[in-house]
RNA sequence: GCCCCGGUAGCUCAGGGGAUAGAGCAGCAGCCUUCUAAGCUGUUAGUCGGAGGUUCGAAUCCUCUCCGGGGCGCCA
């Protein structure tokens, strides 16, 4: 809010210079207001005189020393004005303007403080999406994580945001096969399938199912849906409680049942993006993606037993046409669907929710990276077949390659105008690995005897180690807090240690505590001035410390880091942000004594910065899905 | 071979083309008869992997290169 202002002041006073002919006409950007480093070039700073020194026919320091002239004019506003260096005007602000924010800014409420602009897109965000035959693992925890507070940011911004969780739970399934026959060898007398499942958990649901009558005599079918359904609820509970719901849980199997998935890959056959010539095109690529061969491979022979070996033809996608490095097969000789035919009507319906969806967001972890250029194609294919791409003419000489890939321009630039759109429409975001840390040494998610480290185990371990003394909801509440918040630390695009040692520690080191601790404090302080008869009230003239001017600088960013965080999904920054705030908070709280009975101005002033203080905490760490307790 | 991610203080990591590159932890020195010390203040610490380039200005953008992690099936 305050950045905002300062921006519009500065950019309306290069409009008065230009306006008194004291600048040549010239479309200036928006001006930035940037944080400073040190405390003597002041509360803020720009550099736009040196960006648009050079647009407007002068040199950095000229521009800067104009401007400056006319911005000294709101003696208001400015307690002083400094150029300095190649050209950088540094502002120093009157403590009763920076402290005359307040006021609106407390009325904005725990939802208002954390928004800035207004968004208004249709977005579907599908993530976790993990096979039904396991515990969601630690290393899905981080996309769980990732994924709703990505939610909560788009949402919390004005976009309509629908949760969706993928099942894969496609009856053809190699995997789920496999599974179903491990779990069928614990109960009946058939023998354990070779790289069988052997964790303890296969075992649980084998004991689930043991009392079902039908258990001996059922086939492979029956514990198949029986102990997928099972898997299911337990993810579900496993992602509840780590603060994680979704709006659609969507079965991949249901568009098989309905035979929407053999309908729509027939669409993209009849419209030429599929088809059952019996060659492969696989593309040969060099630095930078750039095609340097195009390779036609006759159909490819039978490598396992996974590879169908038919009587039928082998229907493609030429994904190779929208960015894909090599084609990818729909449906198989022997007529079985691929998992990509699902992907197709997956994404058709996607749309749908909610209706007519803006944007879809699809989140993965690091193994799925290969995915990207897949699912790219998958739309891209389904846009150009719906009829919705634009008919674009490209300048782009049409070379070689392009002739053996597309046959003719028009086809290319079709299919790559395509291509764009899918991109814009469907974006794909990888979170990278974490390496979780315990006593020093990396702990694996997957150990030899087929056991898996569950999130479900990490938030009660946490939690457990944590809180000695506490009841069992409250270890949970606290083991989601901060697993929550360290799969949230770092940018989702790095790879990151997972500390476990410093998560399980209940102390200053912890930085979630150190959070939770500063509203703790705030909640705290409000009540002891209640009880001495003071409520949070602004009152103008008492603000004028410097921490309590940082203090107030730093609430009024919060609404524009998650600006920033809707642009750039970078929702780590958050995290970093509700650590400074609290940093914030307490270098105040230890310089500026809150509750003073023989200044009562004074202390209703600060009581309304601690009021204002704790929203901002709240709604920020509201948007990690971290609680803010009242106390600790 | 190609694709993605990373390389910044002893460790874990921030860093938006801008000023003398930051935080936490670890180390050192202080601060509780007063609102929660799960706190605060000060301080030590770096060839931003390397080389070119673009720019008035590069940790940041481009190219090349070295090192580490991950991915490249008619599996999901």
């Amino acid at each position: 809010m305050i950045r905002k202002a300062l921006s519009e002041l500065v950019r309306s006073t290069l409009r008065d210079l230009l306006e008194s002919g004291d600048l040549p006409e010239h479309a200036a950007r928006t001006p930035e207001i940037a944080d400073t480093k040190q405390a003597d070039h002041g509360h803020y700073a720009t550099n736009v005189a040196m960006v648009e020194a050079k647009g407007f026919g002068t040199n950095p320091r000229e521009l800067a020393t104009k401007l400056a002239e006319r911005l000294r004019a709101h003696d208001d506003v400015f307690a002083r004005i400094d150029i300095a260096g190649p050209g950088f005007i540094n502002f120093f602000l009157h403590p009763a303007y920076l402290a005359g924010f307040l006021p609106a800014m407390a009325e904005l409420g725990e939802e208002g403080i954390a928004r800035s602009h207004e968004e208004s897109r249709r977005i579907n965000v599908e993530f976790v999406s993990v096979n039904p035959n396991g515990p969601i693992t630690i290393g899905s925890g981080r996309g769980a994580a990732y994924g709703s507070a990505l939610c909560n940011v788009l949402e919390a911004v004005g976009n309509e945001v629908h949760r969706e969780y993928y099942i894969n739970d496609g009856v053809n399934s190699e995997q789920m096969r496999l599974f179903a026959l491990s779990v069928q060898s614990f109960i009946q007398k058939i023998p354990f399938p070779e790289k069988g499942y052997r964790g303890d958990y296969v075992q649980e649901v084998a004991e689930q199912l043991r009392s079902d009558p039908e258990a001996v005599t059922a086939n492979t079918d029956w514990y198949q849906a029986k102990s997928q359904a099972l898997m299911i609820e337990a993810q579900r509970r496993a992602l509840s409680e780590f603060g994680v719901e979704f709006d659609c849980w969507f079965s991949e199997q249901s568009l098989h049942d309905a035979g929407i998935v053999a309908r729509d890959i027939e669409t993209l056959k009849a419209q030429g993006v599929a088809d059952t010539v019996p060659e492969r095109i696989q593309l040969k690529l060099g630095k930078g993606g750039k095609v340097e061969e195009v390779n036609r491979e006759a159909q490819a022979a039978v490598l396992d037993e996974n590879d169908a070996d038919g009587e039928g033809e082998t229907l493609w996608l030429r994904s190779t046409r929208f960015g894909d490095d090599m084609d990818r097969v729909l449906r198989r000789r022997d007529g079985r669907l691929t998992y990509i035919a699902s992907d197709v009507a997956y994404h058709k319906d996607k749309f749908n929710r909610p209706a007519n969806s803006d944007q879809l967001i699809t989140i993965l972890g690091p193994d799925h990276h290969g995915y990207i250029g897949r699912l790219t194609s998958v739309v891209a294919a389904l846009l150009l077949s719906e009829g919705k791409v634009q008919e674009q003419v490209s300048e782009a000489p049409f070379t070689d390659v392009d002739a053996q890939l597309y046959g003719d321009a028009v086809t290319r630039d079709r299919c790559q105008a395509a291509q764009r759109l899918a991109e814009e429409k469907l974006r794909v975001q990888i979170y990278q690995l974490v390496r979780f840390m315990k006593d020093g040494k990396p702990a694996p998610m997957r150990q030899r005897d087929g056991n898996i480290y569950a999130l479900a185990d990490l938030v009660r371990e946490i939690g457990e180690k944590a809180l000695t003394d506490g009841t069992p909801e409250e270890r949970a509440a606290l083991g989601r807090d901060v697993a929550r918040f360290f799969y949230l630390m770092r940018s989702h695009d790095t790879t990151f240690d997972f500390d476990l040692d410093l998560a399980e520690k209940q102390s200053d080191e912890n930085p979630v505590f150190y959070v939770q601790y500063a509203h703790a404090r705030i909640c705290s302080i409000i009540d002891r001035a209640k009880q001495e008869g003071f409520t949070p009230e602004f009152v103008h003239g008492q603000l004028m410390e410097p921490q309590e001017m940082a203090l107030l600088m730093k609430v009024s960013d919060l609404s524009w880091e998650v600006q920033r965080c809707a642009q750039d999904f970078g929702i780590h920054r958050i995290s970093t942000y509700v650590i400074e705030l609290a940093r914030s908070y307490h270098s105040f709280y230890d310089a500026c004594r809150v509750i003073q009975p023989d200044s009562p101005e004074l202390t209703r002033a600060r009581l309304a910065l601690c009021q204002l203080t704790g929203t901002a905490l709240k709604a920020g760490l509201g948007l990690l899905g971290v609680s803010a307790p009242q106390r600790m």
